[in-house]
RNA sequence: GGGGGCGUAGCUCAGCUGGUUAGAGCGCCGGCCUGUCACGCCGGAGGUCGCGGGUUCGAGUCCCGUCGCUCCCGCCA
């Protein structure tokens, strides 16, 4: 876990005392000893002796032991008698040094505690499904999120909606002392159904008709900066309606930012600048100004992947030049299919066959037809596939692998694409099995020199890497669009990727080329972007800008296992919100208002 | 859309090759306890083994279906 600050450690905030208290848990110190003070929280726990009861009280910034005394108040000693887990409560008296014997160094409340000598019942709670504060092991997730409330009531995810308080204070601090606005754009607004799939709001009042929420604010802020207000932000929720993951969900959200008259180095500066400050602002890793960076091409040759985790090594090596003239008929015929022999050197391991096995499957999992592993043995290889290559082969790549005695090789044939996804994140596999992954280095690298389109086999058709309104470098040609560069910039921290940017097409005619080069033909380019196409010819100015993956970052900067454990009320990777039920059946009434018939209603039951 | 793992007390889990009364820890309830801080000690309650069907003399356990949670692939920037 990354170091952060709590609120308690960052100070209480101000307090105006009133009837239920006038000094927060977290500051009844030594300073305040045979002072009188009033606090409120919640019973964290209870140590009930029959003569003596303890109580910790638990507030936002801390908890304070409370000990009821029948000497001190008889009223309130009865009342602490009833009191349980989570009540909530008023107490007020005298803040005390405790004796030496009984500090408790574990709390930072621990050298003093209040005698009680008046309490308040605010609300009487119902024993919680879980314990709020307890040792009995980790909760399962679907009860946390059912009781969310509850779940966080916790430190660690009060620690981490404060981190991400702060981390989002810190981006607009920066982007409002640098100029920019903090504009706001719709969230009912077009489908557009290039890249992920929209979630659809139906229109009462155009039945028939429907919204879509925003995959992102894209184009509003290209329309921003033809309006003139040259410097854009916004903390913006988005949507995709796709499957969630570990560190995906369909609502999220997103810093998005765009600049007028600036090329791709002015974007670069002001994200290296913002990125520094925010995260010297929570207590991050420093940021090294300016960042290191490297082509996507050297990205996907070292590492298989555009966003490569730059803490270790295991890089990938292109054997094709070794293979050239080979008898073995698995590998010559993917180099006469014009694929691509790649491998990587794991170093010196011992594994059981059984775990090889496991790598196989892996590599088949992620889209490989099979794996070669080999141990390197003298001069050559112990591996079922070393009889089928020749002794200078094995010899060669060898050296080309920089294999030393015992160190296991692992090599996939395939198209190159596949050689890079499978090598790329078996690397990322096998560092994390291995611990070659360093939790306390941070390596943070903008991926440049992008091309602008790839080539999509299953559909037949090239696809654009950001998204169609992104800038070619230089003159576009039509004729070719695999051979377009982008100018297009990720930044990459420790393997996943927190922002992607871009100097945008501010030119129709180009916007039309690409949107013809990505098959978008031009009624339907005018149908769904006909807004932009026009706003460009009303006199757009060069712009760019570039968007965060505001949950990953915090998930980060937290350590978290989930991007889930950032995000207040997430959903399940179903997409369900146990807390309140939704999605949920609606009325037969609102449907019908709507204009909206349900063919086949799936009930879904708890 | 596909694959793996999981679902047993309020919570976290154990429960073997099918066997008669399904267990533990924590929590909860009652009692005792004036220096605890994961308080302690004594006693107690609490189960539709996710749901439906099947096999069997007998199912928490085996089979089929289904719902939910989760991880991965596809998908998604």
């Amino acid at each position: 876990m990354s170091e952060t600050t709590t609120a308690t450690e960052a100070g209480a905030p101000a307090l105006r005392a009133n009837g239920y208290r006038d000094t927060w848990c977290s500051e009844v110190l030594p300073a305040k000893v045979d002072s009188q003070a009033r606090v409120a929280g919640w019973v964290h726990r209870r140590r009930d002796h029959g003569g003596l009861i303890f109580i910790d009280l638990r507030d936002r910034t801390g908890i304070v032991q409370l000990v009821f005394n029948p000497d001190s108040s008889g009223a309130s000693f009865e009342l602490a008698h009833k009191l349980r887990a989570e009540d909530v409560l008023s107490a007020a008296g005298t803040v005390v040094k405790r004796s030496e014997e009984t500090v408790n160094r574990e709390l930072a409340t621990g050298e003093v505690e209040l005698l009680v000598t008046e309490v308040e019942l605010l609300s009487n709670a119902e024993t919680p499904p879980f314990q709020v504060e307890g040792f009995s092991g980790e909760v399962g997730e679907d009860t946390r999120l059912r009781y969310r409330y509850l779940d966080l009531r916790r430190e660690q995810m009060q620690k981490a909606l404060a981190l991400r308080h702060r981390v989002v204070a810190a981006m607009r601090e920066f982007l409002d002392a640098e100029g920019f606005l903090d504009i706001e754009t719709p969230v009912l607004t077009r489908s557009t159904p290039e890249g992920a799939r929209d979630f659809l709001v139906p229109s009462r009042q155009q039945q028939g008709s429907f919204y879509a929420l925003p995959q992102s604010p894209q184009l509003f802020k290209q329309l921003l900066m033809m309006s003139g207000f040259e410097r854009y932000f916004q903390i913006a929720r988005c949507f995709r309606d796709e499957a969630t993951r570990a560190d995906r969900q369909a609502e999220f959200t997103q810093l998005d930012v765009e600049m007028s008259f600036v090329d791709g180095e002015d974007i670069i500066d002001v994200n290296e600048r913002l990125l520094a400050h925010v995260f010297k602002a929570v207590g991050g890793p420093e940021v090294e100004v300016p960042m290191q960076r490297m082509c996507y091409d050297e990205a996907m040759g070292r590492f298989g992947t555009d966003r490569p985790d730059l803490r270790f090594g295991l890089e990938l090596v292109d054997l094709g030049d070794a293979l050239r003239g080979t008898e073995f008929k698995v590998f010559r015929s993917v180099l006469e299919g014009g694929g691509s022999i790649r491998g990587l050197n794991a170093g010196r391991r011992e594994m059981p066959r059984s775990e090889l096995d496991g790598l196989i499957s892996r590599a088949q999992e992620l889209g490989a037809k099979g794996l070669v592993w080999a141990f390197r043995e003298g001069d050559g290889w112990r591996s079922p596939t070393a009889k089928f290559l020749s002794e200078a082969e094995l010899a060669d790549l060898n050296q080309r692998l920089g294999a030393e005695e015992g160190d296991l090789l692992l090599l996939v044939a395939d198209k190159r694409p596949v050689t890079d996804a499978v090598l790329g994140q078996m690397r990322l596999d096998l560092g994390e099995k291995f611990g070659l992954i360093d939790e306390n280095e941070h390596r943070l690298v903008w991926i440049v020199d992008w091309p602008l389109m790839e080539w999509n086999e299953g559909e037949k058709r090239w696809d654009s890497l950001h998204h169609p309104f992104t800038a070619p470098a230089g003159e576009f040609d039509p004729d070719n669009p695999g051979a377009a560069r982008a100018q297009a910039y990720d930044v990459v921290w420790n393997g996943q990727e927190l922002g992607g940017g871009s100097i945008r097409i501010h030119s129709a005619e180009v916007q039309e080329q690409v949107f013809a080069a990505l098959g978008i033909d031009r009624e339907t380019a005018e149908a769904r972007f006909g807004f932009l196409l026009e706003a460009l010819r009303y006199g757009a100015p060069p712009h760019g800008g570039i968007a965060y993956g505001i949950d990953r970052i915090v998930q980060r900067l937290y350590g978290a296992e989930t991007i889930r454990d950032v995000i207040a009320f997430p959903k399940t990777a179903s997409g369900f919100d146990l807390l309140t039920g939704a999605p949920a059946p609606v009325d037969e009434l609102q449907l019908r208002e709507l204009g909206v018939a349900i063919h086949k209603p799936k009930l879904a039951g708890h």
